[in-house]
DNA sequence: AGACTGGTTAATGGAGGGTTAAGACTTCTC
DNA sequence: GAGAAGTCTTAACCCTCCATTAACCAGTCT
């Protein structure tokens, strides 16, 4: 059975789509803004996403975008008034698989959501630093297209470092981006590190990891600048 | 470079179409009928498909049905004039993954293609992982040609795993593609997976199955680098 | 010299994942 | 309807890997 997040702010409009989904078969649960979508992905796993664009608070375009920098692969269908080809290319931008515009066929969304619904997107985004490339949604790490093994943490902390890249990490965000709220003794992160490094420039000559004194670290493709400093 | 193959009968349209794809970066066969698609299909391989309906010998819904039968999951654009409900509706029977109706832009045809490109099609009944291979209309499983036995429970497991390939997919996603919403104990799913993998890679010396530290778990081809976090 | 920053190493405890076997439940067959 | 074969769920146990410590080392600045 398919789930689906209809994300919509006319709620009649949404009460119909719902209603009509449900009679097909599909479970459907509905939001009406981008942040209660957001919320709603994280914790539950949907089949397909229908967003609206207009929205309050987060609009469709920032949602998808948001889920693809996450590394999120749900594929996502767009569903809009707006019809010019520039409204479209956003979408697909933005990271759509789909893009149908209002008003439609019923029979056709549902033809668009089960075309969709059995595979994954592959509109997520790679985060990418020289020859050091992240995959978020698959959880790969490649450096010259060897795979690199990393442990959650220092997963979570390479993530911090490369969305950051070229530009230093404090070790204050680090501990964030790894623990939250509640960091361990701050010994703890220097050990994390140590093992990053290991694995990321262990076997190479050139590092890309690089200790920032005083400030952090950063990630940089070689030639942005030399080590420390 | 995306390789791409235009099966359109039209050939003013075709050399415009082929003229700006090649300019945009993408390699581009034409061919002017059905069967001939087909058998350039069986010798190359393309990362999208865009199927003109009307054509000679066999047309663009029959060759795509075509595909699907064969389990082939090449991602399929259907580029059309028929504009009706119905005839879309004929379309994403036969297997496309969208549908777009001419006339239209080129860069919506350009954004459609992109979004296609990085992923296989859903609209097939066949799943491949490397030389694993998984026919789910008559519920066989085959290894190197050989046939693989899974309960139930262990097929359902695998399906969900095949279909998000080469991602990982959490515990939770497994759990509600075995159960649904009702799971029962934890322990069961650890059962499971440790029979799913005594199944799939027990007999042969590469594993297709592999565990994500603090993820989940990911069937991937070999070669996508081993076992990573 | 002493304080400070950052790197390295090894030991510990614990969570997460792997393995096994037993019993309950289904399904199939005769 | 009885027996057999297969399947699902539990629980118990084991082991590996990961996170966290603490301790130690090497520079550098004052």
């Amino acid at each position: 059975m398919l789930k689906l997040l209809l994300a919509e702010d006319d709620l009649d409009l949404a009460q119909t789509l719902v209603q009509y989904l449900e009679l097909e078969g599909f479970i459907c649960d509905h939001v009406s803004n981008g942040i209660a979508g957001l919320n709603l992905i994280k914790q539950n796993s949907y089949d397909v996403l229908l967003l609206d664009i207009n929205m309050p608070r987060l609009d469709g375009l920032g949602l998808c975008q948001r889920l693809r920098e996450q590394g999120n692969d749900i594929p996502v269908l767009m569903l809009t008034a707006r019809d010019q080809l520039n409204d479209k290319l956003l979408g697909f931008d933005a990271g759509t698989d789909d893009y149908l515009v209002k008003p439609f066929e019923m029979e056709e969304l549902l033809a668009r959501v089960r075309a969709l619904s059995h595979r994954r997107s592959g509109q997520v985004q790679k985060l990418t630093c020289g020859e050091l490339q992240m995959n978020l949604s698959e959880k790969i790490l490649l450096r010259n297209g060897q795979a690199l093994k990393l442990s959650p943490t220092g997963w979570r902390l390479l993530e911090c470092l490369m969305r950051a890249s070229p530009s230093p990490v404090t070790r204050e965000a680090l501990m964030d981006a790894a623990w939250g709220d509640d960091h361990p003794d701050s010994n703890s992160l220097k050990v994390h590190m140590y093992n990053l490094r290991k694995a990321v420039d262990g076997s190479f000559s050139e590092s890309l990891l690089h200790t920032i004194s005083g400030v952090g670290f950063a990630i940089r493709p070689p030639g942005t600048g030399k080590t420390n400093v």
